[in-house]
Order: C-alpha cells, then structure tokens, then sequence
DNA sequence: GTTGGTGCAAAATGTTTGCACGGGG
DNA sequence: CCCCGTGCAAACATTTTGCACCAAC
C-alpha cells in the first residue's frame, strides 16, 4: 500500500462494504461526501446538505447510513451535550475532544496529547479511558480565570 | 454548624426552598426521599418510587422537581450513555464516574481521585475537567485485557 | 430475479410546555 | 386569598421500526 494509515483508504470503505454484501448507492455516497464536508455534522445537518444535491432524501435514510458508515469505521460519532450526535468523519486518524461547560467551545485534539492524561487513569483505576465517543467537560482556559 | 459540610444540610434545602419562594410539597419530598433511597436513578424510576407512597403523581411532577433540587444543588445528573439522564443525591460530596464502554459497568469515585488526571489536563491544555457531568468512557480492567 | 436499500408513515423514547384547577403559605 | 405546584394533554426533539416498492448487482 502506499499510504501508512491504519483506517480504511479514501475509497476503501466501498470494498469493505461489498465484502459485507451493502450495495452502493447514491444516498450512502451523499451521506459520506457530507460529513467530508461539514467536518462535523448532526443527521439534520447532514441531512438538510444531502438534499442540496438529492432532493427526495429521507432523514431516515441518512440515519441509517450514519449507522452503516459507523460500523464500517468510516465516520464515528461524539456527544457534544445534550442535543443531537454529531458525526465525523475518522480519516486520518481518531480525534478527542474538550468542551467547556461554560462557553460550550470544542477543542479538538490528537489522542496522544492525552496521553499523559491517560496515563494517570490507568494507574489509578487500571481504566484505559477513551474521550472519543463521550468528551472531556470542563471549564476552558478562558473560563476558568 | 455542627456539620463540617459545604452542600446543605439534610433539611437545609427547605429553607433554601422558602426563601426563594417555592413551597414545601407533598411531592416534592416524595422525589427527594425516592433519589436518596435509589442511589442513582432515572426520573422514570424515581416516578415509579414515588408513586409507592403516592399513586397519582405526574412524571411531568417529577421532572420538574428533580430540575428545581438540581438548582438547589441538593441533587446532579449524569449522562451514563445513550439513555435517560440518572439523578443522585449530591449529600456528602460529588461522586465522578468511570463507565466501561464494553461491560457498561459505573464506577463512582471520589474527585481528588482523578486529582492526577485533571492536573495533565490542565498543564497541557488549561482546562479545568469535570467529569461530574459527563463520566469518563473507556475499558475497565477486565474488559481491556 | 434476488435481496438489500429507500421513502413514507408511524411508533418509541425522553423531555418540555400550556393550561385550568387545587392546595400551601 | 394569592400564586406556586400539580395533573393532564399535547407538543417537541431525536431516533427507530414496519412495510411496500425500487434499484443494485
């Protein structure tokens, strides 16, 4: 291969998918191509981007293919608070995140900073703690003064 | 104060109550009682409780009384997963959760335990985690292995 | 031509809101 | 006797499910 990543290649995933025995479809191609593009997107959001391109698309649709994309280890999604998942597409590489509880900021950072973090956790409570699907709540630098 | 306590006292929050104008029901000593006698529990098994020692009461009722003990900071939820939001006692100190995306088992334990954590959080990104709110996810020790 | 995918409607789930009545202070 | 709290119904927000039709392979 000619890229180094663990996750599956740009294009891979259809591969993967027809291994399962998924077919391609338009829709499931849209959902992908949304997330790509929103960086972070609820269903709606992805949704509503969808439509821009196919009218006729059903939420429902786009819910399931989040679900398949997930399985797939194309996309992932977090829990930002208490509104919608928000999706994401995982790419090059899984994504940890800090939201303060204040100014409702999202940081996103690469999981080896949290390393040390991590670190304290296990030592203490033999946890290997994964701030990927629920995040790090807090206050931020600019709060917390 | 006899108590060394920083959250009220077990019946202090009934002054609190008076003096913010709000009324000492029936109810809402019902859910108080059921959150005490379950530890941790969703407003539908605080409903459920409740309704033990009194049939008629609303889980509309119960919501709203477990949203005013959380303003009187007598009571806190979490957010264990996917589902509804869990309430418990506030009563002698915040509890921090370890939850175990495989096993789904929690795990409350005291904050100056995660002492360690929060401190490389806040040396490399000067945040201040809580995770009193939303708990920590990962793998316990038995299901990392 | 199979059988998996889609759209639509409806249900399920968790929570909130509007409103008239009743009870606490 | 005022007005906060309650019960009830309905709305709301998010996600899931059932089912007939369509389309990928």
């Amino acid at each position: 291969v000619s890229t180094g990543d663990a996750s599956p290649a740009p294009s891979d995933w259809q591969a993967t998918l027809r291994s399962r025995g998924h077919r391609l479809t338009a829709q499931r191609q849209l959902v992908l191509q949304a997330v790509t593009e929103l960086g972070h997107a609820t269903p709606e959001d992805v949704c509503s981007k969808v439509r821009e391109t196919a009218q006729g698309v059903n939420i429902t649709t786009v819910y399931r293919n989040l679900e398949l994309l997930e399985e797939l280890g194309v996309v992932r999604h977090v829990h930002f608070g208490h509104g919608p998942s928000v999706y994401g597409l995982i790419g090059d590489g899984e994504r940890e995140y800090l939201v303060c509880e204040s100014c409702g900021k999202v940081r996103a950072i690469r999981p080896e900073q949290l390393d040390a973090a991590r670190e304290a956790i296990r030592d203490a409570f033999g946890y290997e703690a994964r701030f990927t699907h629920f995040p790090i709540h807090g206050l931020c630098a600019d709060c917390a003064e």
